[in-house]
Formats: C-alpha cells, sequence, structure tokens
DNA sequence: GCACTCACG
DNA sequence: ACGTACGTGAGTGCG
C-alpha cells in the first residue's frame, strides 16, 4: 500500500492568483482563460512533484459567512470579482472534473474551513497533508502533519510553509498567525485589529506574551503607555479580529478523506477540456506524459520465438535489440535479442545466442546496416557472450536526446514516446521495482522485446526526417553514434583498479579521523554526530555561539565556504573542514570504489551518452569523472589506477582552457582571440587588461580575480555569483563586469546575441548543431528567467567543449588503429583523455594523442593539449 | 526521498 | 525587488 498524501487546494484563492499573476489570455471564442492556464499548470506541477493519493477543491460558497454574524462589514470594501475572471470558474470545474479531483463547498463556509476541517482530520489520522493557496492565512494550519504551500509571483513557483518556515520568518508558531491577525488586523480581509499595532508591535508582542489572552492578562507589564491604552481600548476589537480571523477546523462538512481519494486523471477528459481553451503546451506536455492507453497497448504485435536468427532478418537495415534483466549492463543477465524489419520479427532467448554462427557473422558486419535502441548497452552486453557488433545506424536513444536533450529517457519506451509512439511498454512496468523486481515468463519478455525492436524499425524514417530538419543529422551520425561504440568499448575495458592501495590510504585515513574526531568532541565537550548538520549547527551556533553567516532552508548552513569564514573563530572550525574532507575521501572514495571493483580487478563505469542538458558525458556506478585531484591528500586515490598489462603505463592528455578558447572563436573577439594566437597567460592577460596594468605588474591577487572573472563569463556572469566566489561586495563584483566587459567588448557582445538569440527561437546551439531549449528564457519569473539567460550564454560554450572531446575521441580510435597502435582509451573527463598503453608506445602517443585532440575542429585560436604518463593515473601530472 | 555537502570539469 | 554562479554523481542524515 502506497503512503497517503492528502492535497488540499483553496479554489478562489488560486483562481485570484493566477488571475492576476499572468496576462489576460483569450481561447479563440474570446474567452479569457488566463485564471485557467494558471491554474492548470499549477496543477501539472503539483500532481507531479506531489503525488497524492486524496485530492480536493475547496470553494467559498455564497457572500455571507458565519464570520458576518460576528462583523458584517468582513471583508467590506473588496473589489468585485472581475467579470474576466467569473467567466472562467466554469471552465475551471470542467477542467477540474476532467481531473477527475472532487470538489467542495459549503453554504455559509470558505474554503479556509473547509480546508482546515479536512487537515485536521487527515492530521489526526497521521496522514501527510498539503495545503495549497495563494493565501497566507493558511499558514495557521501548518504543523509536523500539513505542510502549507503558497503560490507566489508565477503560479508555479510554490513557498511551502511548515512550523519552522512560520517560526523563522515571523518568530512564531503557526497558531500564533491568527494572535498576529487579532492584534494587527487584516487589511485584505477588512478585519480591523488594534489601530496603532502594526506587524512589529503585534510579534514583540507575542513574543512576550504568547497570545492574545496573554496579553490582555499580563496587560500591566506591556511597555510603552501610548501601546497600553490603544490596548486596553480595543479589547473587544482584538478578540473579535483573532476570532474573525481563526479558521474553523469543524465544519460541518459533509465529506471526509474517504470521499476525496484521488485515481489520477483521465486525459481522454483532459485534453478535449485544454483543447476548447486552446492550451497547446499543455495539450503537447499530457499527450507526452500519457501512459499507453488500452488500445495502443493491445495492438496485436506478431512475433515468434526461434532458436536460430531466421535468414530473412539478417540483412541490412534490420533492427536488433538485446534485451537485458536490468540496466546494469556490465553484470546483468542477458535474456535474448529481439530482430525486425517491419514485416517479420524474431525473439532469441539467449541460450541459443552463441550457438548461432550466422547472427553473429550478420552482427559483426559492419557493411550490413543495423538499427538499435541504446547501442552502447547492447554492444557492452555482447561483448560478454565474445559477440561484436558493427554496422549500427540508427540508434533510438541518442536520436530522442539529440533532437531534444530535455528529455528524461530511462528506457526504449521513453525515447520511442519522443516521436509520438507509444506502443512499448516501459521495462518497469514489466520487470517491477524494488523489492518486486524480477523476470517474467519467455512470452512477456519476449514480446516486450520485439516491440522495442519493431519500435526502432518503424521510427527510423521519423527520427532521421527530424534530426534533418534541424541540421543535427550530422551530429548525431557522425559524431554520437560512433562515440556509442567506443564508449561502450572503454566501459567494457575497465580500468585495473589495486585494492590494496586504497585499503591502505583507507587504514592511513581512518586513524586520521579517529583523532580529529576526537579533538572535535573534547572543543564541543559532547560526542555528537558530526556528519549531521543539524546537529553541527546547534553546537556551533547556539551552544558555541558564532555568528550565522548563512543559512538554509532547513537550518544553519555549515557549508564549507561558511566555515572557512569562522575560521579564525574557534579552533573546531578547521578540525570540523579536515574532517569533512577525509570522511569524503574515506566513504565516497575507499569505501565506495572498493565496493565497485568486478572480479576482474577493474572498475567498469557507465557514462551516461543521453543524459546532460550540454551534451557533456557523465559517469556513473561508480563516477570516474570526479575522482580527487585538487589536494594532494585526495590526489592520491589515482595511485590505485594503474594499467591493466605489464609493462604498460598510463597516458593522459589534456585540453588547456578548452571552454575560454571556445569563447573566443564564438564570440569573434579580437583581443581574447589575440591572446590566445600569442600563447599568453590567459588570466594573467585578462588581469591586466581589467585593471590596466602591464603584465609583469599583475600580482597573484589581480591574477586570481581575473580567473574567477573569467570563470564567471563562461558561466553566464552575475555580480551576485561573482561576489560569492571572490568573497567580495556585488557592487565590487559588478565594477570588475563591467571592466572586463569593457575590454572585451566582442565578448559583451556575443552574450547579448545568445541570449537574444534563445528568446527569439526558443533555444540555443553548439558549433556543431546541438540544441537546448529553454523554455524559461522569456519566463515573467525574475529567478526563471534569469537562469535561461545564464544557461543561454553557458551552454553554447560547454556544449562546443563536449562537442570537441567527442569528436576527438571519434578521431583518435580511427587513428590509433590506422596507427596499429595497441594503447587503449580508458577514461574521458570532459576535457581529458586518459589511456593505457605499452610503454614502448609512449613516443608515438606522445605525438598522436595531442595531435589528434588538437586537430578535432579548427577554430580561429588553437586548441593546446598537454600530455603526461606515468605508472598510475596519479602520475599522469 | 529529499536536503545538504562535496568531489570533479 | 527578485536571489544565483555552469554542468554533473554519491554519501550521509533524517523524517
Amino acid at each position: 500500500m502506497t503512503k497517503q498524501k492528502v492535497l488540499l487546494l483553496d479554489g478562489n484563492s488560486l483562481a485570484y492568483r493566477a488571475f492576476f499573476a499572468l496576462p489576460l489570455l483569450t481561447n479563440d471564442q474570446g474567452v479569457h482563460t488566463n485564471a485557467v492556464y494558471g491554474f492548470a499548470m499549477m496543477l501539472e506541477k503539483i500532481l507531479k512533484d506531489e503525488q497524492p493519493t486524496h485530492m480536493l477543491v475547496a470553494w467559498d460558497a455564497g457572500k455571507t459567512t458565519f464570520r458576518h454574524s460576528t462583523y458584517k462589514e468582513y471583508k467590506g470594501g473588496r473589489q468585485k470579482t472581475p467579470p474576466e475572471l467569473s467567466e472562467q470558474f466554469p471552465y475551471l470545474r470542467k477542467m477540474l472534473d476532467a481531473y477527475n479531483i472532487r470538489q467542495y463547498e459549503l453554504e455559509s463556509f470558505e474554503a479556509d474551513d473547509i480546508i482546515g476541517t479536512l487537515s485536521r482530520e487527515a492530521a489526526a489520522g497521521g496522514v501527510e497533508t498539503v495545503v495549497i493557496t495563494g493565501d497566507k492565512d493558511l499558514t495557521q494550519l501548518a504543523d509536523e502533519a500539513v505542510t502549507v504551500q503558497i503560490t507566489r509571483k508565477g503560479m508555479t513557483d510554490i513557498e511551502a510553509y511548515t512550523p519552522d518556515h512560520v517560526k523563522e520568518k515571523y518568530g512564531l508558531t503557526p497558531e500564533q498567525i491568527i494572535d498576529m491577525k487579532g492584534l494587527m488586523g487584516d487589511a485584505s480581509d477588512n478585519i480591523p485589529g488594534v489601530p496603532g499595532v502594526g506587524e512589529k508591535t503585534a510579534i514583540k508582542l507575542l513574543k512576550q506574551f504568547g497570545s492574545v489572552e496573554g496579553v490582555y492578562n499580563g496587560i500591566d507589564e506591556v511597555s510603552g503607555k501610548k501601546l497600553k491604552e490603544k490596548l486596553v481600548e480595543n479589547e473587544e476589537l482584538a478578540r473579535m479580529s483573532k476570532a474573525l480571523a481563526t479558521i474553523n477546523t469543524e465544519s460541518p462538512i459533509e465529506i471526509g478523506l474517504s470521499d476525496i481519494t484521488y485515481p489520477g486523471p483521465d486525459m481522454e477528459q483532459v485534453i478535449p477540456v485544454f483543447r476548447e481553451l486552446n492550451f497547446r503546451t499543455l495539450i503537447e506536455k499530457a499527450d507526452g506524459a500519457q501512459p499507453a492507453t488500452e488500445t495502443e497497448e493491445a495492438e496485436e504485435i506478431r512475433f515468434t520465438v526461434a532458436e536460430k536468427a531466421p535468414e530473412s532478418l539478417l540483412k541490412s537495415g534490420t533492427a536488433f535489440h538485446v534485451e537485458l534483466s536490468d540496466e546494469f549492463y556490465h553484470t546483468a543477465d542477458i535474456l535474448g535479442v529481439a530482430l525486425s524489419d517491419g514485416k517479420e520479427t524474431v525473439y532469441i532467448p539467449s541460450d541459443h545466442l552463441k550457438a548461432d554462427p550466422q547472427l553473429a557473422k550478420w552482427l559483426a558486419d559492419d557493411s550490413s546496416e543495423k538499427l538499435t535502441v541504446d547501442a552502447k548497452a547492447s554492444l557492452a552486453a555482447l561483448a560478454r557472450l565474445e559477440l561484436e557488433a558493427d554496422g549500427i545506424v540508427f540508434d533510438l536513444l541518442l536520436a530522442a536526446y539529440i533532437a531534444n536533450p530535455s528529455v528524461s529517457l530511462t528506457d526504449a519506451s521513453s525515447a520511442a514516446r519522443e516521436f509520438g509512439f507509444s506502443g512499448v511498454s516501459e521495462d518497469q512496468a514489466i520487470y517491477g521495482k524494488g523489492a518486486k523486481r524480477a523476470v517474467p515468463d519467455l512470452e512477456t519478455v519476449a514480446e516486450h522485446a520485439s516491440r522495442k525492436a519493431l519500435a526502432v524499425h518503424r521510427l527510423r524514417e521519423t527520427v532521421e526526417g527530424r534530426l534533418k530538419e534541424n541540421n543535427q543529422f550530422e551530429l548525431y551520425r557522425e559524431l554520437e553514434i560512433p562515440l556509442a561504440t567506443i564508449l561502450g568499448r572503454m566501459e567494457a575495458t575497465g580500468v585495473k583498479t589495486e585494492r590494496g592501495i586504497l585499503e591502505e590510504i583507507g587504514e592511513d585515513l581512518a586513524g586520521k579521523l579517529e583523532a580529529i574526531e576526537e579533538q572535535i568532541y573534547a572543543l564541543a565537550g559532547q560526542t555528537f554526530n558530526i556528519n549531521s548538520t543539524k546537529q553541527l549547527g546547534v553546537i556551533l551556533f547556539e551552544e558555541m555561539g558564532l555568528p550565522v553567516i548563512k543559512k538554509t532552508k532547513t537550518g544553519y548552513s555549515t557549508a564549507a565556504d561558511v566555515l572557512e569564514k569562522l575560521s579564525g573563530r574557534h579552533e573546531i572550525i578547521d578540525l570540523i573542514l579536515e574532517y569533512r574532507q577525509l570522511g569524503k575521501l574515506q566513504s565516497t572514495y575507499i569505501e565506495g570504489l572498493l565496493k565497485e571493483i568486478h572480479a576482474d580487478g577493474k572498475i567498469h563505469t557507465y557514462y551516461q551518452q543521453a543524459l546532460t542538458q550540454t551534451g557533456r558525458l557523465s559517469s556513473t556506478n561508480p563516477n570516474l569523472q570526479n575522482i580527487p585531484v585538487r589536494i594532494e591528500e585526495g590526489r592520491k586515490i589515482r595511485k590505485a589506477f594503474v594499467p591493466s598489462e605489464p609493462g604498460w603505463v598510463m597516458f593522459a592528455a589534456d585540453y588547456s582552457q578548452i571552454e575560454l578558447r571556445v569563447l573566443a572563436h564564438m564570440s569573434g573577439d579580437e583581443k581574447l582571440i589575440d591572446a590566445f594566437r600569442e600563447g599568453e597567460d590567459i588570466h594573467t592577460r585578462t588581469a591586466g587588461d581589467v585593471f590596466h596594468v602591464e603584465a609583469q605588474d599583475v600580482t597573484p591577487d589581480m591574477r586570481r580575480a581575473a580567473k574567477a572573472v573569467n570563470f564567471g563569463i563562461v558561466y553566464g556572469i552575475s555580480d551576485y555569483g561573482l561576489s560569492q566566489n571572490l568573497n567580495i561586495t556585488r557592487k565590487e563584483a559588478a565594477e570588475f563586469i563591467d571592466r572586463y566587459l569593457a575590454s572585451f567588448p566582442g565578448v559583451k557582445q556575443y552574450m547579448e546575441d545568445s541570449v537574444a538569440e534563445a528568446k527569439e527561437k526558443g533555444f540555443v546551439t553548439t558549433l556543431m548543431n546541438r540544441r537546448r531549449y529553454l523554455p524559461d528564457i522569456n519566463s515573467r519569473n525574475f529567478n526563471l528567467r534569469s537562469f535561461a539567460e545564464r544557461t543561454a550564454m553557458n551552454t553554447p560554450i560547454q556544449g562546443t567543449a563536449a562537442d570537441i572531446i567527442k569528436k576527438a575521441m571519434v578521431e583518435m580510435d580511427k587513428r590509433l588503429e590506422r596507427e596499429g597502435l595497441q594503447a587503449r582509451m580508458l577514461l574521458q573527463v570532459h576535457d581529458e583523455l586518459i589511456f593505457e598503453c605499452p610503454e614502448e608506445e609512449l613516443g608515438k602517443l606522445a605525438e598522436v594523442v595531442p595531435d589528434v585532440m588538437e586537430a578535432a575542429l579548427e577554430l580561429d585560436v588553437p586548441l593546446m593539449v598537454e600530455s603526461a604518463y606515468g605508472p598510475s593515473w596519479y602520475d599522469t601530472k
């Protein structure tokens, strides 16, 4: 049974919020739709984020409520609901019905009271509850079980109010919000409060006396003669205001939790409503997100299970798919192979694969074109059966990624759906998840695999057409697909890792950690869990009274940059920093890596080729792209990565300043191009230009600042970001940036152009036409928009650098083969390649590798590569 | 499962 | 006025 979660929405408040947050939109019938649209956007987000089991939208009912009998001016003076909004309520209700969301209203009660009453029922049953509203009044309901979420400017931007949050914001408990209203009133509801008492005074009083009642019980202790007078004079008003502001949690509602179960939306109902309202984007989203419907699922597929691949399928243009028991293809059980040419589909269970020489021959024949989904996984898995595959010209997964990297591609189903085909079940639906995961019967697996092969075959034309339309076919076909084979081989080759070296470092770390731990406990005067930021925060900021520099949304920040600022104030700080550092090495790199060494003494990472938004690779299980290097103590971990053959060595080559060189090229900035052409130290040169001094007069501090500015430029600079990085004021940072941009006008122009292009087209591109869509670039939400703008500046640079090294890898593979070298490419770390090779090949490699990397793409500035070698990865510096 | 922290480029 | 540097993955604590 899944955990229950109740979602209670304040219909009127949200509709108002949406109405005023968005510009007046209309559909083709002239009906205003902005409130419905905002509501729908918010719903989609909430449903996705919260996954509720119960849901209710509560509406206000009637003009007068029980509160009016207390105070007839309640909510007086309010503007009448604009007709442009009123006309939208019917559509809102209709849409909610289509979503299968229960709606409820109760004569003479407000939505707040319905929500309050239901949330108490849920809380009593220990059920997690989320209240969503645009109205801060509801924060009084927050407690352990109830979170109140308030929409901010944009409808999908939501702030969660928990008791901690309320406490942080006002210094009060949620219940005291009512008392605050009692004292200060609420203009929007026309609650009077005590005249002359505002938020500050109210909070001060409540901190002293706890509640309205408390204030009057202790009225003699109230400081300030005037204030006391006002309070005494308006006692009735205060008590009444509090009553008005109090949500009735015992309203006579006729529904309970069991009446508001949420079965999920009926998209067949929702989409027509969207269509009526002309919600194009939402329709597209809904269409894409819609699970395969029963009719589609039921579409007949003809496939046969065979012991041998039929000759009729062993030809050019056939799709194949290797079905595995899970996604970890270095270890997963290989279940079988499906083949399809669109007419005939066959599944061959794995027992027969090795005994099918015809199939093996076909797979290895590069002149026979093959289509597949996730070539890399297939290749790595087949390699374990000593089968090779060549001639792959189509990979559905990579195609979907190139078409739009923002789509989450988990399996063949998601990739197929990206191109409008929903005839493939998700792997999870077939194999289950978590503890219930299991391989089902042969027939089920055979059908699942067959559907994938068939989908691959069917989609080829559509997919290639789409990529060609966007000028991405070359990127896909000449870069990503060949790279998949290379990565598959790198993964399968793996990196030899010396267990003994890791263990030795681990023992050393364990000793140091223990010593530091004892010192920390001694200084703190108690033992506690140093890894718990919560406990550490209490010790440092409450017990030791150190100043709070930064807060996180859940408490005190104890991040390294904060601790560094506290470094001089107490000896414990440096010890904690060291403990963190060594603890990280121990848990992530020593213990973590030891767990990943396979029986062959090697680590086999998985490169994610269809994941990052910029075109970079990522590395998982384990991540070999973030092995320590910056600090010597951690760098020693690299001593454990060694060649896999006797007489071999490790060889590494990295691009120098590749992103800044890409920036120089793409921006065409003359000074930047010049600097690189003349082979100057780029940070020194930048410092000279920004600070208007000669190169020999640049101080280390100036160079450091310039380096940070250069990084900032690449990241899509902001004064705040730079100020944090350099620990200077925002104003100083802004000045640096201004001076930089004045010195490099081409860069300034380029940054502006990138953003402008994104705003116009909705996406940005790299030199090789990789795309990233930026839907938030025109958002009215400052944060979202700013983020998209920085992304528009950064992605073409980071992405082009990724294109370049990928291209280098493809060329490298050919070149090593052509030169007849035994050297093997093992790892890629964004701007560097790591190899192992026989010692006698070193001379050749030192020539060939930089040569290939530097020639990967011709830019207006030279690409520079530095290489090194040694007995372990550590020594390649 | 999320928040926080920290490792890399 | 708004609140952040870009891109990742993994371990730990905690509800």
